[in-house]
DNA sequence: TAAAAATATGAGTCGCGACTCATCTTGTCA
DNA sequence: TGACAAGATGAGTCGCGACTCATATTTTTA
């Protein structure tokens, strides 16, 4: 993997600029935004957007792989060394509030069809958080019968909700607690 | 309200012809289908289209006030004869699913920035489905603390959820179990 | 039933956004 | 430092989809 040429330095400071502008672009206006907007926003002329990245989808994918490489990693911390007891509850919630961020992007993806990545990335997340899951059920803290797809469904509509519905900090905190609650032991 | 003219008798078929179609296509392909697709799926010259609704917003604003009316019907049905004990969950199943129709369309809408009615359809929903919820608390089915806000959006959550990840029939309804076991008193 | 009014038609306009390419600029390396 | 290749530039192309309007058709009404 990775085996590409290395890049000049200004396109190595170029990608991660564009990388960096997109996110922000698309989290603000949802990935409808328009590439020019992206190329505005990180100093650098279209042509160089798609030279980066050959196809708006292709942005969208690196963007999508940058954010799931960041809940993995934040994952594989809490497994080392979060507490058992709680580092699931944390979890949970950290990734309804990265959804902010996820969300629209996915959103549009989802729509236009197509899958973006042969999945190894999501099998890393769903195993990292199904450690933490396991850590959790046998600590106690969560019920024994709670599977790991019923979990990772929870997540994926709770963060859909926060994000499609904006609720408040609030609201989104009591609902993260009433649907965690479901997960308690009895 | 609703004191226009009396349309003539072959605007007023295609009206409801493109509204049907229109409901269909969005649903099938979400909000960014073309206006021309729904013309030609009504049997309709692109221009009648427009003639209805000037808008494609107004378009997709029309076919969510009938999906609301809908809802809102529903629930009148139940809050009138249903089983208090049970009515609320049944109706919270109902909305769950019928969020696969909705939820594409409210998802570009949302996206789209503006808002699409004055709320008291909202309200009016809001109303309904809190009764139901009282009835059901007052029944000792709900837990007493549950706040119709949170209720809402767990609703909300859990049909963008079921729509935007494409769950099986399974998974939906033991998501859906779930999350309402969190409603159920301890 | 014939004029008048309402409605339907669909080819055409317009703007927008993804993507290209001929040309210019800059980093690299001997 | 010079020359060459990698990269950057941005005006321009292309397709698509929302929306318009002159004309044709249908319903209504007197």
């Amino acid at each position: 993997m990775t085996p590409d040429k290395p890049l000049r330095a200004d396109a190595r400071r170029n990608r991660a600029r564009i990388l960096a502008a997109a996110e922000e672009v698309f989290t603000e206006h949802g990935a409808a935004a328009s590439t020019e907007e992206v190329a505005a926003r990180a100093g650098v002329a279209i042509g160089t957007v798609f030279r980066h990245f050959p196809t708006k989808r292709d942005l969208l994918a690196a963007i999508m792989k940058e954010l799931r490489r960041r809940l993995i990693e934040r994952a594989g911390a809490l497994v080392a060394d979060g507490d058992p007891a709680t580092a699931f509850y944390d979890y949970f919630g950290f990734l309804v509030e990265s959804s902010a961020n996820i969300g629209p992007v996915i959103g549009l993806l989802a729509e236009e069809g197509t899958e973006i990545e042969p999945g190894d990335q999501i099998m890393a997340l769903a195993n990292a958080f199904g450690a933490l899951l396991e850590a959790a059920q046998r600590a106690g803290t969560v019920r024994p019968d709670a599977r790991l797809d019923e979990v990772m469904a929870l997540v994926a509509a709770t963060g859909h909700g926060a994000v499609a519905g904006a609720w408040s900090d609030d609201l989104r905190r009591r609902t993260v607690a009433l649907v965690t609650d479901a997960l308690r032991p009895r």
